[in-house]
Formats: structure tokens, C-alpha cells, sequence
RNA sequence: GGGCCUGUAGCUUAGCAUGGUGGAGCACUCGGCUGAUAACCGAGAGGUCCCCGGUUCGAAUCCGGGCUGGCCCA
């Protein structure tokens, strides 16, 4: 039995509902039951990291990925969809200290790193739970009750494995490079936890004076004066020019190497008055010029290296990339910079690198040893200054990069570190991108593809305490084991079966080197944290322990995440793969995009613009939100957030609840028994408006189905969206509720009926996917045939019913409905009022298919007595023609004479114009030349007559008449009076089924005698369901109310019978 | 500085591969409808199609250069 529903859409009392019925009847494991015979597929929640809250941005990704496991689902897939968790690194280590009141290691180490790592535990799985519900209160539906955790030992048992894995592969190494370097979190930090952002720094000019030539300098331009105590020599680009310049100052002269290019610049700069070339070189010409290290009398370690066999030190190199900015000339660190690194490589010069884990200055520091490296800045300008070294100083505001998690701005650093190889796995991982399905296809072909292109290295080892241990144990001789499999330490010290693999415990387990049967103990960091999830493909299925498993689903079948994973997820999982198994683990990319603010700027809370996905659910309700993000625009573009666009969502979905509403109204009335009344029962009753509905309906589903396969996600719920304003609501419904109303058993209405349940029904499974909840609600008081829509098959496509014809020819009758309208309103005629005459002039024959399907239709619509057409190619007398020069048609033929030729079409006859073009030769003459035009080239259209009102049409012009007669009077009486008593029932809180009395009583100022409305008076008592009817004085138990249409005074009284 | 993407009405967008007077929805104003009714329907107003050049009779669309915003990198 369907329910009639008499509320209005109330998300946030259903939702929550629908919630826990889902829970109470285990509707996701049945579900999920059903399709375990089905083909497999392989989902992987790329795994939010547990900081907290879920923002929108995480909300909008979730989902995505519930929209499309549900759909998927509904296609009998068996979907393997465990939810997951990334649980370690720097970020929830930092949060800790920060609870903690903890500035450095030293703190840590003082509180203990077991307590440390236990509160980090603690706050990790906290979070997750927060999250859960967060995600579970979205409607989305994966496998929470057994998520895969970073954290746990046969996770970190996978890692193990996969390190192992790399090292036998020989792409694992050991390598002292520069890298970027937090010195507050005292470890190395991967290209990916580097945020930049813009910094003012000191912007400074130095003078290295030349070796042995009186008051000739090299002019250098850095940021950082602090790497000056390790500057080991200058850089000029091979091909840029250079001069050498003699500049005066005060009456002093000095000699200048710098680009040619920037020497004014750089004159100006130093304030000099005046300045001349002397010589030009090439950059090439440059290299080997030595100088004085500025700061050697500081820096005792210069004059030691200038004793050993350094060739280059303190010489002018040669490096591709130096710019021409500033003064064409680069100091050079190379234990301070990755191309400083490089070039120091390449002249043989070690990576000098005076400063500690923490950012200070060793004693190779000299003068500034212990101090903090950025705060001696100020002092070393000073000394330069006082040196009469410094040519200019002042600040930049440039961007710089800083620590992901505690913002303090990074340094390079020169230290040890564990690499994984992936350069030479490059071609491989290139060609294992293009073998993937990527949505949008440039995410894959262009975006991913160039960042493999430019990758480096992977540093792999952090300095830290909270992540997976690296597995790899070292003796004092020298000889170094990787761990790959928990069993391998059963043979070592204090190892026991389950223990807590993370550190400090996993520290204290030591095993025999089998080299020399010394004491081997692990290496103390811990792995990068975006190797935890670079592995889950594999770890969440407990390979290597668990083969079965890993033969069943991998490689994944479908991922999306939003596009800042292209450095991230996309990237480490594809290396991380390639390494282990030589191939991509993924076989389809959804790229999504972010959740902005309205102006396009990053969401972030302490900028106060975020906006939290509980805040407008609470608004709003679940669907909503969720119809919002996946309609709003297409997932690869970001989403500027827009309260209009959910309060938009929330619009159309109460309007479908409404057409819902409408439905079981009449049908729990009728008690419409959809097991009885099938579409094939009803097959002969059905209208060609019905059959229209069907049509759109099916053409809907298509449309949805379609662009839902090729990730278009907007399109596809669009189309839905469509399908219920347009022609739901809009149109059918309209059409279809003077069927509603009529009583008793008629197949008339029972058709209607079946068409609105067909719809709500098909609607309720194309949108299930989207917004579950409404759905889920619909279906239930539909059929209700399993316990959750969500185990119903998806929508097969019934082409048979689909028709071109019934679309084109509606299409017309709704253009020619919303044509009249249109004149009504211009006449100021309102549709209660009817027409004695409709004429539509139409230009093809489709308007004369309309009116023999729909003429009937029409005709209600519209409140018109007739309806007289006239056929294409024949006018209607009082019509006057006119001719329009069409620029589309006259463009191609007359080039830029078009608009000369279009002037002459508009002062043209336009009768004899047709007629001419009829005949073929309608002509002008252009330049003195006669021309032929052809039919592309002009188009008639109708002047308006006097009488009438127009208005256009998809297939051409209508025209009303709007003399009113008595008879129309009485007509358009009756319609006024049956609104006013509909009025009064609503106002009497009257049932839609109850019966009533109703008295009128006239006034007869306009109407000459209630005889006039006699005709009416059987049509007022069916639409208003009065038992009774009669003219005169109210009787004393009426509801009775005055009032005035139309010039004339009514007073109506009713009373429920 | 580089890579990828983006820019159309106050807001959100369609159109762009294949050039021919730019379509919607929301919001706004006016009007209509009235047993889906805190709904619904119609009309109006609102556009330098980011800017500058080029190709073309004709450019939102094609080409070149710039700018904006996002992500990523240096």
C-alpha cells in the first residue's frame, strides 16, 4: 500500500532516519552480500590523513566515491571497498608537541619517545573515529567497520617487505645530497612537504675582490648572507655576456665584473656617479678568475682548504643555471643548494656545510658557531659593510619555502639520506601512466606524465619518531641487513611475537651480523610518510602474508582524488608499484578538484572563510549537499562554494518531494495497487502525453547513464535534474491533475498514475547514487521489493519507448502553450478567461502533428474554444509580411559586400520578394551587377494585425482573440468562483476527498441574472465536489466570505456535508 | 621563472573539437496560478564572452602575446 505523505521536505527529519534503518536492517552488508557472486572490482579509498575534522574538500571526495561505488553496486559489481586511514608522520607528531608545550627533540626525547609515539597513537585513532562518523553521517557507504590503518604491524610488515623489495632490486641507496631541511622539526623534508609562500628577506650586493688586482671585484646578489661562511665559489652563465666596468664614487674608482646586460642596473644600485666599459667576455672567458673568500678572516676553515688540493676554490665556475638577474652572477654553496650541490660535484668541491640539525652553526662556523644560522644575517652585512664589501643591501619579498606542518621556513642542508631510485624507473612509470584511463585525459597524458618527467630521487628517511621504522639494521663493521618479513627478527634479541613494531620499541631489538657476528641494531629513522600510502594497494590486502587475496583484486580498478595528488598519491603510489611489481596499481584516475571559497581562495580556518560540511548539512540536509557538489560543475575544475548552489540543490530536490507528494495523495486515496495496474495492463489507456512522459523519462536515463560512465558527473545528474523540473514538474504534472481528480475506478487516471509511479520510481533509482536518502525514502513507500533501493538492479534503458516524434511534436505544443501565455499576458487576459479563438501560423508541418496529438491538451492548457492553424506556405488574411536579410546566409557569398546586400533586402516588397524566391530568381543589384539571392540569404516574418495579440513560436507565430460573449463570460465566472470555494475548503482545513454545500449569492452589478451561469453551474459542483448547489442568501451555518471578480460582487458560503 | 588547468549576466554555468546576431538556472523587478501551495508558471531587465593583437566578409569559438585565479614545481 502506497502512504500518503502530507509533509513537507524535511531532510534533516528523514535523513537521519533513513540512517538508522540502514543500520538497524544492515542494509549496506546486505547489499553488499547480494553481489558477492558478481565480477570483482577493486576500489581503494585513497586515505585521508587523521588530523581531525573532515573539510569539504574531503566531503566532496568521499562523495565521489560513494556515487560511483553505489552505482557500480547497482550493476551487480562485487566491490571491494575498505575505508582507510593515514595514520603516522610529521603532521600528527607536530600536533602532539604542540599539546605538549614542546619546542624541539630534546623535549621530546626528555618526556620519553614511548610516551611520545603512545599519544600520537592516541590522537591518530581518536581522529579516525571523529572522522567516521563524519563520513558515515554523508551517506556514504564503505567498509568502516574495518578500515586499513598505517599503523598497524602487518601494514608496516608490507613496507617492510616493499623496502626489501627495492633493495634487492638494487634501487635503493644510501646518498649524501642537499635537501630541504626543517630546522624545527631537525629532519629532512621531501619536495612534497614544502609550502611556498612569499617572505621578505634581506636582498644584498657583494664585492668579492679578484686574487691580486687592486679594487677589481666580482659582484654577486644573494638572499640567504648566512650561506656566505660556506660560499665556495661564484657561477657565470657559459654564454651571457660580461664586462668589466670602472665605476667612481665619491672620486674613487673601482673595477666591476658583472653581466653586461645588468651593469647599469647594477651601477645604479652602488650609487656610483659615474661608469665605463672597459672590456667585454664572454662567460666562458671567466671561469678560473679567483677571488678572496669574504669572510676568511671569520671562517678559519677557508684558509685550511685553501691548503689541500682544491683546484676551483674560490674560482669562478660555469653553470647553465645562472640567470640574467641582479648581476648575472651566482654564489655558490654547495652544501647550501641542489644546483650549488651539483656544480660543487662537478669542480670538485666538497659540500661544505657549517650548520647543524637544528639550524645552527657547527664550529666549522667560526665566528658564528652555535648561533642560530638566520639570526647572523644582520651581523655578517654589518661586517661586509664595514669591510666596504657590501655594494647594496635592502629587502625582497620573495616566495620561500617553509615546513608543511610547522610553517618554519626551511634551509638546504647537506646530509646522508636513504633514497629510493625511481629515476631509473622513469621510463617505466612513463609508460605505465599512458596505459591508464585518466579523467580528465589530460590529468594522465599532459599533468602526470611531465611531473614523472622532472622527478628526482625519492629521500625516503625522516629523522623522526612517529612512522614506520625503517627496516634496515647496520652493524659497526659496515655490513647492513634489510628487513623484509617479521620473521626474519625471531632469530634476533628482545624481538617478541606482536609486539609494537614502531619506535622506540623496535629500537631495542638487535639481531647477529652475519658478517661478523657482531651486534647489528636498526638505523634510527623512520620512513617518509607518503611511502605508508604509497604501498596501500598491496598492504590493505596483507600482501605479502596473504597471497590469495592480492591474486583476487589487484591492481585497482578505480581511484580519484583531487588534483594536489598528482605529486602526491597518483605519483608515490605509481613509483612505489613500479618498484615493487613493475607496473601501475591502478587502472582508472578520476582527478577531482578543491573546494574553494566563493572568490576562489583556498578554504582554511584561520583565514575564517571555511565552510564545514556539518554547517550545511544542518541547513540544508545531507542530499542536498551532496546533489550540490556532484551537479554544481565538473569534478576536475575547482568549486567555489556557493550557499546558493546547495539552497539550489535543496530547491529541486523539494520540488521532486513535492511532485511525490501530489502522487500518493491520489494514489493512497484511489489505493492505486502498482502490483495490479501495470504498465502492460495500462498499455491501450495510455495518453500521447504519457507516452511522452515515458520517452523523456528513457531519454533521461540514457543521457545520465552515459555521461556518468565517461565521468561526467554534472552532465549526467543534470540530465536528471532536467527531466524533473522540466518535464516533471513543469509540464506532466500540470497536464495530468484534472486526471487526478476524478473519482471512481477510470483506467484514465489509473494511466496517469502508473506514468507518475514509473517516474518517481526510475527517478528514485537514477538518483540513488547522488542523493541516497530521498531516494532511499521514495522507493520504500513505492515498492519497498528489497530492504534498500540500493540492492535494486540499475536502470536498464527501454528504448522501445522512446519517441522522437512525441518529443518534437510536444516541444512544439509547449512553445505554442507558453506562446499564448505570453499574448494573454500582453492582453491582460488571465487564463481563467477563455479565448473564442487561437490561430497558429506555423512554418512546418510539425505544428499540424502537434495539434492532432496534443490539440486536446493544448486546448485545456490554454482555455481556448478553438484552435485554427495555418499551414506552411499560406498566410492568414490581415497578416502583413515582412523580410529580414539573414547574415549567416549572406556572409559566405558576398564577403564583405554582405552588409551592403542586407540593406537592400530590407527595403524589398516583401510579398513580390517571396514570390521571386519562389520562382528562383529574387535578384538586386550590387555594384551595378545584378545578383542572385537564395532562400538561406532572407527570412519572411508576419507583422502584427490590429486586433489580435501575437507572440512567437518554435514554429512560427500565435494569435489570440480576445473578444469575450456572454457565454465565454459565464465561463470564465465559473472558473473564478470554483478558485475561491478551493480557497475557502484550504481555509476550512477541509480533506482533499471531503464533500460540501455551497450557496452563492450575486450582487448582479455586471452579470444580468444567475440564468447566465446556469450552464456552469454542474462544472462548479464536480471541481469544488459540492454535493449541493443553489443561488441565493447565505444560510446560517456557512462559511461564508465576500468577494469581488470582475466588476461583479459574489458572496460565497460552504459548509462540509 | 616553468608545467597543467581556469576565466562567459550580480552568482553558478551551457556553447568552443567543426567560426555565422551568445543559451539556461539562481537572485532581482513585474505579472499570473492556487487541493504539489513556505510550491508552481510567465515576462522583463541584466553581457567590453579577462585584456591586446592577428586570421576572416564575419571570432566567445581559430592563432599569437599578456593578465587573473587554482594546483604543482623551481
Amino acid at each position: 500500500m502506497i502512504e500518503q505523505v502530507n509533509t513537507k521536505y524535511d531532510p534533516n527529519l528523514f535523513e537521519p532516519e533513513i540512517q538508522q534503518y540502514w543500520k538497524d536492517n544492515k542494509a549496506y552488508e546486505l547489499t553488499k552480500e547480494k553481489n558477492q557472486d558478481g565480477p570483482n572490482f577493486y576500489f581503494i579509498d585513497g586515505p585521508p590523513y587523521t588530523s581531525g575534522a573532515i573539510h569539504l574538500g574531503t566531503a566532496w571526495n568521499k562523495i565521489l566515491k560513494d556515487l560511483y561505488i553505489r552505482y557500480w553496486r547497482m550493476q551487480g559489481y562485487n566491490i571491494r571497498d575498505q575505508a582507510g586511514y593515514d595514520m603516522h608522520g610529521l603532521p600528527i607528531e607536530v600536533k602532539v608537541e604542540k599539546a605538549l608545550n614542546f619546542s624541539n627533540k630534546q623535549d621530546i626525547e626528555k618526556h620519553g619517545i614511548d610516551n611520545f609515539v603512545k599519544t600520537c597513537r592516541e590522537f591518530a585513532l581518536s581522529s579516525e573515529k571523529v572522522m567516521t562518523e563524519q563520513f558515515k553521517q554523508l551517506g556514504v557507504w564503505l567498509d568502516w567497520d574495518n578500515p586499513y590503518r598505517t599503523l598497524e604491524n602487518y601494514y608496516i610488515e608490507s613496507a617492510w617487505w616493499t623496502i626489501k623489495r627495492a633493495h634487492d632490486r638494487k634501487l635503493i641507496t644510501q646518498a649524501q645530497r642537499v635537501l630541504t631541511w626543517c630546522p624545527r622539526c631537525e629532519t629532512a623534508l621531501a619536495e612534497a612537504e614544502v609550502e611556498y609562500w612569499d617572505e621578505t628577506d634581506a636582498s644584498i650586493y657583494v664585492k668579492f675582490k679578484v686574487k691580486n688586482r687592486e679594487d677589481h671585484f666580482i659582484v654577486i646578489w644573494t638572499t640567504t648572507p648566512w650561506t656566505l661562511p660556506a660560499d665556495l665559489c661564484v657561477a657565470v652563465h657559459p654564454d651571457f655576456s660580461y664586462v668589466l666596468m670602472e665605476v667612481i664614487k665619491n672620486g674613487e674608482k673601482e673595477y666591476l665584473y658583472v653581466a653586461e646586460d645588468l651593469a647599469e642596473e647594477v651601477a645604479k644600485e652602488g650609487r656610483y656617479q659615474e661608469m665605463k666599459i672597459i672590456e667585454k667576455f664572454e662567460g666562458i672567458d671567466l671561469e678560473g678568475l679567483e677571488y678572496e673568500q669574504p669572510l676568511l678572516d671569520e671562517v678559519p676553515w677557508h684558509s685550511a682548504a685553501e691548503q689541500k688540493e682544491l683546484y676551483w676554490l674560490h674560482k669562478t665556475v660555469l653553470a647553465e643555471y645562472v640567470t640574467l638577474e641582479k648581476t648575472g652572477i651566482v654564489h655558490t654553496a654547495p652544501g647550501h643548494g641542489p644546483d650549488d650541490f651539483e656544480t660543487g660535484v662537478e669542480y670538485q668541491l666538497p659540500p661544505f656545510c657549517p650548520v647543524d640539525e637544528a639550524g645552527k652553526f657547527t664550529k666549522d662556523g667560526g665566528k658564528w658557531a652555535g648561533r642560530f644560522t638566520k639570526n647572523c644575517d644582520s651581523e655578517i652585512m654589518d661586517l661586509l659593510a664595514a669591510k666596504g664589501t657590501l655594494l647594496q643591501s635592502g629587502d625582497i619579498t620573495h616566495r620561500y619555502g617553509h615546513c608543511w606542518r610547522c610553517k618554519t621556513p626551511i634551509t638546504y642542508r647537506t646530509t646522508t639520506q636513504w633514497f629510493l631510485k625511481v629515476t631509473e624507473m622513469k621510463e617505466k612509470m612513463l609508460e605505465e601512466i599512458l596505459k591508464t584511463d585518466w579523467y580528465p585525459d589530460w590529468a594522465g597524458r599532459t599533468r602526470q606524465y611531465k611531473w614523472v618527467e622532472n622527478t628526482r630521487d625519492w629521500c625516503i628517511s625522516r629523522q623522526r619518531y612517529w612512522g614506520i621504522p625503517m627496516p634496515i639494521w647496520a652493524c659497526g663493521c659496515g655490513e647492513k641487513q634489510v628487513v623484509g618479513y617479521l620473521d626474519e627478527l625471531e632469530k634476533g634479541k628482545n624481538y617478541t611475537k606482536d609486539m609494537d613494531l614502531h619506535r622506540p620499541w623496535i629500537d631495542k631489538v638487535t639481531l647477529e651480523c652475519g658478517k661478523c657476528g657482531g651486534e647489528m641494531t636498526r638505523i634510527p629513522d623512520v620512513l617518509d610518510v607518503w611511502f605508508d600510502s604509497a604501498i596501500c594497494s598491496w598492504a590493505q590486502l596483507k600482501y605479502p602474508q596473504e597471497k590469495e587475496e592480492f591474486e583476487k583484486w589487484w591492481p585497482c580498478g578505480w581511484i580519484t582524488e583531487a588534483h594536489d595528488q598528482t605529486r602526491g598519491w597518483f605519483y608515490s603510489q605509481l613509483g612505489a608499484s613500479v618498484i615493487a611489481f613493475d607496473k601501475i596499481p591502478y587502472e582508472k584516475v578520476l582527478m577531482h578538484g578543491f573546494a574553494l571559497d566563493k572568490e576562489y581562495r583556498k578554504m582554511s580556518k584561520s583565514d575564517g572563510n571555511a565552510t564545514s560540511p556539518h554547517e550545511i548539512i544542518e541547513k540544508y540536509g545531507v542530499d542536498s549537499l551532496r546533489f550540490y557538489l556532484l551537479v554544481a560543475n565538473s569534478p576536475w575544475e575547482d568549486l567555489p562554494f556557493s550557499w546558493d548552489g546547495v539552497k539550489n540543490g535543496n530547491r529541486t530536490l523539494n520540488i521532486l518531494w513535492n511532485i511525490y507528494r501530489f502522487s500518493t495523495t491520489y494514489m493512497a486515496l484511489d489505493e492505486f495497487d502498482p502490483e495490479k495496474w501495470t504498465y502492460r495492463e495500462l498499455e491501450n489507456d495510455f495518453r500521447a502525453e504519457d507516452r511522452w512522459l515515458y520517452s523523456r523519462l528513457e531519454k533521461a536515463k540514457s543521457t545520465s547513464k552515459l555521461e556518468l560512465e565517461k565521468f561526467n558527473v554534472h552532465k549526467s545528474l543534470r540530465a536528471i535534474e532536467h527531466f524533473i523540473l522540466e518535464d516533471l514538474s513543469r509540464w506532466y504534472v500540470r497536464l495530468v491533475r484534472d486526471r487526478t481528480w476524478v473519482e471512481g475506478e477510470s483506467r484514465d487516471k489509473l494511466a496517469a498514475f502508473r506514468v507518475l509511479y514509473d517516474a518517481l520510481l526510475e527517478i528514485s533509482l537514477l538518483l540513488s547514487p547522488f542523493t541516497p536518502h530521498i531516494a532511499e525514502k521514495i522507493y520504500k513507500n513505492l515498492s519497498g521489493k528489497f530492504i534498500t533501493i540500493a540492492m535494486e538492479n540499475c536502470v536498464t534503458v527501454a528504448d522501445e519507448r522512446r519517441s522522437d516524434e512525441l518529443e518534437v511534436r510536444m516541444k512544439a505544443i509547449r512553445s505554442m502553450v507558453e506562446a499564448i501565455l505570453n499574448a494573454r499576458q500582453q492582453a491582460q487576459v488571465n487564463v481563467r478567461w477563455p479565448l473564442r479563438k487561437v490561430v497558429a501560423v506555423s512554418s512546418t508541418t510539425v505544428s499540424k502533428k502537434a495539434l492532432e496529438t496534443y490539440g486536446e491538451l493544448m486546448k485545456e492548457q490554454i482555455n481556448a474554444i478553438t484552435i485554427e492553424l495555418v499551414e506552411p506556405g499560406e498566410t492568414w488574411e490581415g497578416v502583413k509580411l515582412t523580410i529580414e536579410p539573414v547574415m549567416a546566409g549572406l556572409g559566405p557569398t558576398f564577403k564583405r559586400e554582405a552588409v551592403k546586400v542586407a540593406n537592400l533586402i530590407k527595403e524589398m516588397n516583401p510579398t513580390e520578394a517571396m514570390n521571386d524566391l519562389e520562382k528562383g530568381h529574387l535578384n538586386v543589384m550590387l555594384n551595378g551587377v545584378q545578383v542572385n539571392l537564395t532562400k538561406e540569404m532572407v527570412q519572411f516574418g508576419q507583422a502584427l494585425p490590429e486586433e489580435v495579440i501575437s507572440a512567437d513560436y518554435s514554429d512560427g507565430v500565435i494569435y489570440i482573440d480576445t473578444v469575450m460573449t456572454p457565454e465565454l463570460q459565464a465561463m470564465g465566472f465559473a472558473r473564478e468562483l470554483i478558485r475561491r470555494i478551493q480557497e475557502m475548503r484550504k481555509e476550512m482545513d477541509l480533506a482533499v476527498e471531503d464533500y460540501i454545500s455551497t450557496r452563492v449569492l450575486i450582487k448582479f452589478d455586471v452579470i444580468e441574472g444567475e440564468n447566465v451561469l446556469a450552464p456552469e453551474v454542474e462544472n462548479i459542483k464536480y471541481n469544488t465536489r459540492s454535493k449541493k448547489f443553489g443561488f441565493g442568501p447565505m444560510e446560517d451555518d456557512d462559511f461564508a466570505k465576500e468577494w469581488e471578480i470582475a466588476g461583479e460582487k459574489f458572496t460565497i458560503g460552504i459548509k462540509r456535508l
